[in-house]
Formats: structure tokens, sequence, C-alpha cells
DNA sequence: ACCACCGTATTGGTGTTACAGTACACTTAT
DNA sequence: ATAAGTGTACTGTAACACCAATACGGTGGT
């Protein structure tokens, strides 16, 4: 039996459906909830859990196959390769590197000097470092998560 | 004369080109690079600029109309309205702290202690600060146009 | 052997996005 | 009046995203 898996899709994000498929799927695999060699579920149960077509399930692990994270195996399920958390794990790296210098530089032009991000940058990370909760936070700025554990 | 803007376009966003473009002369207004009342770029200096279809920037400019952002006016060209700064105007303390809280509880999830957190970030700042230009990104399909600082 | 479940593949249709090209109407400077 | 620049408005083409339906072939439990 796989894991079960709380996978959501929103129409107002403007990525396409099998990208937030990809995009959730990376995140379970960096946050250590799917694990190397784990079954996911099938292309129709997942298709029929988030009411989308099949199709666009296949494509979404289709493309993950093909970037060397999953394997399908005909008449067995889809399952996560042996080097997937390795392989997500570098993608991380780089998005949160991008991501960070995207919204610093952003602040930057917003007006705001080095000294004045350091000072914003620490105060949330003691907010972070105090709330071990999970914060949802108010907006899906994040396109791709994956990553993996340094 | 409208103002000199810095305009970038992803292909591998997922993002259609318009949304790229309607988050970018968004984020000029909350910055405060465009004011209310100021004039845009043409649809065919930008569109040519961007190197896209004329179409394309249309429609970018005709949904911020409909949301109040814009006015165009046949003629002479497309500004921002009065009222644009208070429509798109969120508070930029939050949206920065939204947006940092939302990528550093992603990579504490991911697996990272703040301490790794805290030398990333380090070492972001630290190259966004020595580096006063807009960094290209990773990605080599990104096409940067648009005038520079005068 | 059977059957339920799995991935795989095909066909056809709809709506969105983006392109190319053309034409029209309006404003402003000359 | 003319020309150059502006928004506006069509046509047609193409690719992509998604859906619906159907069928084929492999795997594993009973």
């Amino acid at each position: 039996m796989y894991k079960k898996l709380h996978f959501q899709v929103e129409d107002s994000s403007g990525l396409p459906v099998y990208r937030q498929l990809m995009d959730q799927i990376r995140k379970y695999v960096v946050v250590g909830i799917l694990e190397n060699g784990d079954q996911l579920p099938s292309i129709r149960e997942l298709a029929s859990q988030i009411a989308v077509n099949p199709q666009t399930v296949v494509k979404a692990y289709n493309e993950l196959e093909h970037a060397g994270v999953l394997e399908m195996r005909r008449g067995r399920g889809a399952f996560l390769t042996e080097g997937a958390h390795a392989l997500v794990g570098i993608d991380y790296d780089k998005h949160l590197n991008d991501s960070l210098r995207s919204i610093l530089v952003e602040a930057q032009h917003a007006g705001y000097t080095i000294d004045q991000i350091k000072h914003i940058v620490g105060q949330v990370i003691d907010e972070v470092d105090s709330d071990p909760v999970v914060k949802p936070g108010p907006e899906p700025n994040l396109k791709i998560i994956g990553g993996g554990s340094p």
C-alpha cells in the first residue's frame, strides 16, 4: 500500500495542474514524507482523488520519471527511484538560493538597505526558529519545491 | 516619455507571459518605481522589447485595466490610474516578511537547521550586496530586456 | 484461471495561450 | 494636412493543457 498523501490543486495559481502535481510530489520528497523506493498513488487513484483527468497525472508522472525521480512499472505502480531524494535535494538547494536572491533583490529595489534587509531577515529567522508549527503563509509564491536534507 | 523599465520573461516558469507581465507591473507599482499617473511603455514598444507578440501585451494591459490598475487612452498610451498604488499597494513590509517566512519554513521542513539557514541567507545577502545589478539567474533561457538606469 | 488493479496508448474534442498579419481610429507634433 | 505614434480590432495558425472515452497488456492475489 502506498502512503496516504494530501494533494491540492489551485486553479488561481496559473500553473498547469501537472506542474502543481510535480511540485507537490517533489515537496513530499524533500520533506521526507516520501522516501526512496516508496510507492505513489496509482494514476487512476490520484486522478480521482483530485478530480482531474488521468492523463494529467500521467503527464506529471512521466515528467518526473524522465527527471529520474520516479519509476513506472506496468501493472505494479509508480515508485520513487533510489536516488530520488538526492536528486531533488540538489534542485532544492538551487531553488532556495534563487528564491532568496529574488526576494532580497526585490527588497533592495524597493529601497531597503542591506542593513535593513539583514535586520528583517534576522527577525523572520528568529520567528521561524521559535515557532516549529507549520505556517502555511498567505502567499503561494513558491514555484518549485524539492529538496533534501543537506 | 515613459519610465525605462526592466522586464524579463522566463520560459521555464510555466506561467503565461501575460501573467508574468502583470506581476512585474504590479511589482513596479508596489515598489514605487511606477507611480500614480505614470505612463507605461506602449504596447508595440514593450512587445518588441521583450520579443513577444503585441497581442500578449494587450492582454496583460487589458486585464490590468479591468482590475483598475491601468487606463488605456487611444492614441495616447497606457497610464496608471490614480488609485493604482492603493489598489495594488499592499504593505510591502508584510509582503517581504510573508515571502521570507514562506521560504524559510520550507527550508526548515526540508531538513535545514536554523544555523544552516542562517549561513545560506548570509551568503545570499553578501551576494546581493556585492552585486547591485540584477542577476539573470541560473537558467539560460531567460530574456533580459529593458533600459538600464539612466 | 480468474479478476482486480496497475501502467500504456489512442482518438477526439474544448479552451487557453501565443503567434503573424492586416486594418482602422485617435492624438500629437510638425 | 501630414506623419508618426498610439490603442483597438479583426483574421487565421499553431501549440499546449485538459477532458472524455476506449482499449490493450502486465502483475499479483484468490
